[in-house]
DNA sequence: GCCGTTTTCGGCCCGACTGTTTTCAGTCG
């Protein structure tokens, strides 16, 4: 369910590739890279906006908007036709291989005729590519290996196995003698849905033994670079992980440098020229004297860019940089904030620990309030009864007169049938403190179909939070096909939490979308979807997914007093 | 190709690492 703004970021996408293999002008193809950025990240459809309003998008000019024009009614433009005609898509694919670049497969290209993957790779293993200029023995072998080092791993992980690999490397660099400081930078700390490389950062006075002790870790399984203050290793699971260590006075500079994102980096750099300054990861310095203005906290360097501090999760260039100008950065919502997890099962379904188990580990997260949601019998594997219900529902206000800090809610977590109808009749229903929907089969019905079922679920007065809205199973599941704006819409309108259900493999919604409900007035609920204790730890994945969407406490009804969430949950009724 | 407190031309983020064309281009983040 593509929006117009993302097939025409695509093009323009390629169009840019396209002109950096042919380049003469390098700065030509960059244009194209932010105007297919700013356009991508951009809220309003595309199809909605007049040429004036497309010509308003930051980084589009005249030239570009026609080809958006042209794309939007075509789906293409003479310019990029004429491209794809003289460079084989095969020759831009070469270029997603590491360390091979637009100018080296043009080279190929151009000298031998190869036009795709397979060919570079036969070229490279008969030795065929050492003549060229700029190419050797050692090309070759970084062709090959890069290869089959992309076709061995899907390359991208989830955050919580990034998270996990992070923390086992800091710990240990941690340890070594010298290293004063250390912590996760890059995509990860900007808690991105899937990483690529993990990055970390390192302050010591010595940097050779730090970089001596990361190289040598026993899990390292491959060096790919290894210089006096930044390395590259590939850890024997297949995860890349960057390490760069600087001084501790640099520390701030050198986080924001490192924590990206890169076009976040490049537009304050850009306010720091403007100011006759310069940015980078050792500081900010005057442009003339190179005097030394800020670098200890990120926060310095901010300020003096005239920039109040911006959230690690907020650093997409996704409009951040003019909110912090105009002083209307949002205030996100922080894990801290979190009055409850709304979205938990038991054994009583297919979770693995017992009613009791899971609320001792819930309290122990000092939340105010905490909601059991099993399964409801729809769910036919799940073996669910009025009567089991009912008895987990006496059991747990038994448990809630144990535990008086912390109220517990009685749910379930309903199916939402193929025309929108869910488990149970209202009567029934009515005896729950909090309902969450799901779809969880007929994943294939047509956008229509799927979007009129969603939405008579909403319709539904006794349907609280729709739980893990699109179905996606990161790496292996598609989302469903919904028109997202009229599920937006609906929700809004009803009164209906869209959940976040914050389960690593699932961040559903994701974060873009998120943001797009949000400006139709949506409320959302961050919940775990636990399945056991440990599963509670993830509330922190699902908060990163808040703060990429820009939410604040208000917008998110786990983060209310208990008084106005259950005002919430009566959905308008009295 | 876009943009403007250097405003219609002349800039466009900045530095590390690799390989190799021993002074720098290509690539990456």
């Amino acid at each position: 369910m593509p929006r117009s703004n993302d097939d025409v970021a695509r093009v323009l996408t390629e169009f840019a590739d396209l002109l950096a293999i042919v380049a003469e002008d390098p700065f030509k193809p960059r244009a194209y890279e932010k105007a297919a950025r700013a356009i991508g990240g951009f809220p309003d459809e595309l199809l909605d906006l007049d040429d004036a309003g497309i010509r308003a998008i930051p980084n589009v000019g005249k030239s570009i908007a026609e080809k958006v024009r042209s794309v939007l009614e075509t789906g293409t433009f003479p310019e990029l036709e004429e491209l794809r005609a003289q460079v084989p898509a095969g020759v831009r694919a070469m270029t997603a291989i590491p360390g091979f670049g637009p100018k080296k497969a043009m080279v190929v290209y151009r000298e031998l005729g190869i036009d795709g993957l397979d060919q570079l790779v036969a070229a490279a293993r008969d030795g065929r590519l050492r003549g060229l200029k700029g190419f050797s023995a050692k090309t070759e072998q970084n062709v090959l290996q890069a290869v089959q080092r992309a076709s061995r791993d899907t390359g991208r992980v989830t955050i919580d196995v990034a998270m996990g690999v992070a923390g086992s490397f800091l710990e240990r660099l941690r340890a070594v003698p010298g290293v004063r400081r250390a912590d996760h930078a890059g995509s990860l700390r900007r808690m991105a849905e899937t990483i690529g490389d993990v990055d970390l950062l390192a302050a010591s006075e010595t940097p050779g033994p730090v970089m001596d002790a990361f190289t040598g870790f026993d899990d390292v399984d491959q060096i790919l670079a290894r210089g006096e203050t930044k390395s590259s290793v590939v850890t024997r699971s297949g995860l890349q992980v960057d390490l760069r260590v600087i001084r501790k006075e640099a520390w701030g500079a050198a986080m924001i440098y490192f924590t990206g994102s890169k076009p976040h980096n490049v537009r304050i750099r850009e306010m720091a020229v403007r100011k006759g300054l310069k940015l980078n990861e050792y500081g900010l310095f005057h442009a003339e004297t190179d005097e030394l203005i800020a670098a200890e906290t990120e926060r310095d360097v901010y300020e003096r860019l005239g920039l109040p501090f911006i959230e690690p999760t907020l650093r997409e260039d996704r409009g951040e940089i003019e909110a912090a100008i105009a002083g209307e950065l949002p205030q996100v919502v922080t894990l801290k904030q979190m009055r409850g997890d709304l979205h938990t099962h038991t054994d009583l379904t297919d979770g693995v620990a017992t009613l009791e188990q899971m609320v001792t580990a819930a309290a122990t997260k000092r939340y105010a309030y905490y909601a059991v949601t099993d399964h409801a019998p729809n769910l036919a594997m799940q073996r669910m009864t009025d009567e089991k219900m009912l008895a987990q529902r006496t059991k747990l206000r038994t448990l809630q007169d144990r535990s008086p800090r912390m109220t517990l809610l009685h749910g379930t977590e309903l199916n939402i049938d193929p025309d929108g109808g869910v488990d149970w009749p209202a009567s029934f229903l009515e005896g729950f403190d909090i309902t969450v929907a799901s779809i969880h089969s007929h994943f294939n019905q047509s956008r229509e179909a799927m979007t009129r079922r969603m939405i008579r679920a909403m319709e539904n007065p006794n349907v609280n939070v729709i739980g893990h809205p699109t179905t996606r199973k990161i790496g292996r599941r598609d989302p469903v096909d919904l028109d997202l704006d009229a599920v937006f819409e609906a929700a809004a309108r009803t009164g209906t939490a869209l959940e976040i259900d914050a389960y690593p493999d699932r961040l559903d919604l994701r974060d873009e979308h998120v943001r797009r409900a949000r400006h139709h007035g949506v409320r959302f609920s961050i919940d775990t979807d636990a399945h056991a204790v440990g599963h509670l730890d993830a509330m922190r994945y699902g908060i990163g997914v808040a703060q990429r969407g820009w939410l604040t406490k208000d917008d998110v009804i786990g983060a209310w007093p208990l008084t106005k969430l259950r005002r919430f949950l009566r959905k308008g009724a009295r």
